[in-house]
This record gives C-alpha cells, structure tokens and sequence, in this order.
DNA sequence: GAAATCTCTGGAACGACGTTCCAGCACGCC
DNA sequence: GGCGTGCTGGAACGTCGTTCCAGAGATTTC
C-alpha cells in the first residue's frame, strides 16, 4: 500500500482526519498519563483539536472508547508461544505478559475487572485452557480449573489498579507500601497477631514475583487436587 | 401566616433527625434496590427527606459513603469461628460468607476490589492468615499463601459485581450465563476448540460451588507446594 | 428573659462530566 | 454551477459531586 492517492483524497488535508484508531491511540496515551479519571470526552476532544461531538462520529460513547483503548493494549501484548514450553511454563508466559501489560498500564485492570469477560481476553482464557487441559485435568473439571486461574489473575490486575489510583499519581509505590506496612506492624498485639508478622514480608515483597509464586501455587494445586471422578 | 398552631401535637415526635448511621442505612438500601451507579446525594436525599448539603455535614463525601456501607455490609456478615473446626473448614467458612455477602451486595465487590486493604477487611486477612499458618506453611511464605487466597478471592468478588452490572439488574442470571455460554458454543472451531468444549460446563456451572472449589484448589496447593526454604 | 452561640438543616448554585444536537464545512458526483 | 454525503466542532441539555449559605432549633451566657 504505498498509497500515492490510490485510495486517499487528491489534496493532502490541512489535519489529519480523525479516526478511529487515532482516537483510541490518543485515549491510551490519556489514560497513561492522567488515569482512569482524566480520560475525559473534552480533554481528549482537546488532544486532538476538535470538538466533543466529532468523537461520537466514530465511537459510541465512553465504555466503548474503554473496552476499544484495552483492546488495543492487550492485543499489542499478545504473548507468542513457545513450541518447546512445557503447560507450566506456557501458562507463567501467559500469566506474565498479561501482568507486565496490567503493570504499565493500570487503568487496563480496573476495566477487565469491571466488565465480565470480554472479546480481548478470549484467547488468554483459550490459551489458559489448552494447557490446563494438557496439564492432564479431567475434563470435567476444566472449567473450574481454568476460573481458578482467571479469578486469581483478575483478583490481582483488580489490586494493581487499585493501588495505582490510590496516592497521587506520582507517589513512590514502595514508599506507599512502606506506610501500609507501618500500619500493619502498629496493629493491637492480641487481635492481629498475623497481620503483625507479615507486615516486613508486605514491606519487602516483589509484587510480579508474589504474582508468579500465586501462579505456582494454583498450578501445584490443579495438578494435586483429587478431582471428582467425571 | 395564621399559624400559631405550627407545633404538632405533643406526642408525635419530630421526624427522626439525620445521623451517619441512618445515612448509611439508606444509602446501603438504595445501593441493594438500584445498583451502585444509583446512590445519588439527590437521590438518598430524597429518600431521607432533606437536601444533599445536610449529608455532607454528616460525611465527608460519596467515597467514605461507600466505605461506611461496606463496612456495614461487612461487619453484619462477619463469620464467628467454630473452634473445633480444621483450618481448611474455617477458610472454606470464611470465604463462603464473604461470598455470601458478595453475592446479596454484589456493589461490596466492586467497592472491595476499586480499594486498596481497607479496614473492613483487615479481619479476614488476619483470620485467613492464622488459618495457613496452622496449614504448617513455613513462616517465610505465609505473606504469599494469603496473598493467592485473598486475590483469588478478590477476583470472584470483581467478577460478581462485573456480572451483577451488565445486564438489566432483573434480568435472569441463568439467562444471561446461557447467552455467553451460546456465544462460547458458536466460536471458530480451530482457534477456541477449549472454550468451545467448556460452553457447557459454563452453562451449567453453580458460582458458589465453582467459588469453593477454587478455594479447595489454592488450599491443595498451599498445603503442596515445595516452599523454598526460610 | 433576651441575646449570643452552636449544631444542624436543606435549598441554591458551581463546575465538570457524558451525551445530543445541529449549523456548517469540504469533498464527490452530476 | 448545484447538490448530497461524510464528517466536523461548538453549543447546549441534564445529571452528577460538591460547596455555600441563610437560617431554624437548641443551648448557653449575660
């Protein structure tokens, strides 16, 4: 497509026309910077030098630009399979490539959690499946063993979002879970004597390696558990 | 302006004047019948007939609104510990009642899930975490064997709310699972042969015993997973 | 008992939002 | 030229969270 007005306008425009895809772009770059809340029909309309109503031209209205902006990230951190790799190993990739997208971008979290299971997330659950199924699971338990898996992973994108939106924007992380674990280690002696404990184990945590060992964990589970026969 | 007769009668009493607790009574009331997009300051003004600045001199705005009725949702659902009970019985226990919760309140789950730990749930973490320490769990991995229990959680409760979002709040849930399961059953044969062979099981599938087996799943797994050693 | 003070009320108003409406532009086609 | 169509962008509508404030009761002070 080297495109010399094959298919465009004889004269080149004086902007470049508005569109879906540069709308979308646009609402990412918004959503990156500012958060979930600063993506605004006005500041985006502002971005790209036109008006609130032109947006409705090309898209329905807010939730839809939201599923279309996650979509286009997810799809971008669309993870390729290894021939080689075993279940396990498949399903770490899989679980990481989601996390380290969730991980830039939060907002992409809040909405996964926020609407049940949508188009861009079809092929992880397939891909989930398939080595689950591989893993030597009875079929009757397929479906458990992969909600299993999807609700911890949701479970955990729903925390990262939560946790970016909290302080401000620009807040250290570690300084924040610094305080949380001070809260936790002040904590009545009697009634929260676990709570207590954990709180250096808070304070020093790595959240993408506590999100692989979780991985771990339901992964030993799944291949442990005495299914019901089925 | 003939009133001198202004006063009611001496038995009745004034209406009962506004207190936080009777805020957030009504506000936990609107949140049942109409959903979270439906607690209004207007609308639980009206409600309690007064104005939406006679609220704020009561709280300081909608999100510790939110907070103060999950608080109240929680601590009326709160689980007393049997003690004769093995530690897999009372996470199974606790877990359940969360559930429960959840699943009356499905606005609990979003709220939960939209904040970081809050004091709400600071109980059930304690109480889960005393249970996975008397798993015989090495004291260097308790912080994360709760953290795969509590995000799991987290994640049913998202999905919970996600679901009791979309459709028309009457609408039929067996329905509305019915319609996804159709939507998985007429995928492309090739690329989704899992989730095509699952559709059933979705349609079929009961949340709750689906809820309880993820935890017994996590459970196994705590219970075999190869701790490194600390 | 009058006046001052405090607590609490509720209606009006502000600014921002999602969304709709519509007058008008630039083009493709006759 | 005229006309229709695809697209634009600014104005406007209704609703939201929140703030403001004049004042009603109740309570205290003189």
């Amino acid at each position: 497509m080297t495109g010399m007005a094959s298919r465009t306008r004889g004269a080149e425009r004086r902007r470049e026309p508005l569109s879906r895809e540069r709308i979308v772009a646009a609402a990412v770059e918004l959503l990156d910077t500012v958060g979930e809340g600063g993506l605004t029909f006005r500041a985006l309309a502002e971005r790209l030098a036109t008006g609130p109503g032109a947006i409705y031209w090309h898209i329905a209205g807010r939730s839809e630009l939201l599923v279309a902006a996650t979509d286009a990230v997810l799809t971008a951190a669309a993870v390729g399979d290894e021939p080689d790799a075993t279940p396990h190993e498949t399903v770490r990739a899989l679980a990481l490539g989601l996390f380290d997208a969730i991980d830039e971008h939060p907002w992409v979290g809040a909405q996964l959690v926020g609407t049940p299971s949508q188009s861009p997330m079809l092929p992880i659950f397939e891909q989930l499946g398939r080595q689950v199924r591989a893993l030597g699971v009875p079929q009757g338990a397929w479906f458990s063993a992969v909600s299993a898996l999807w609700n911890y992973i949701l479970g955990v994108a729903g925390q990262n979002a939560a946790n970016a939106r909290m302080p401000q924007p620009a807040t250290d992380r570690t300084a924040y879970v610094g305080s949380v674990a001070d809260h936790w280690a002040a904590l009545d002696a009697d009634r929260y004597v676990f709570t207590r404990t954990v709180a250096d184990q808070l304070r020093e945590h790595d959240d993408r390696a506590e999100f692989l060992t979780g991985i771990d964990l339901i992964l030993t589970g799944i291949t442990a558990h005495r299914w019901p026969a089925g």
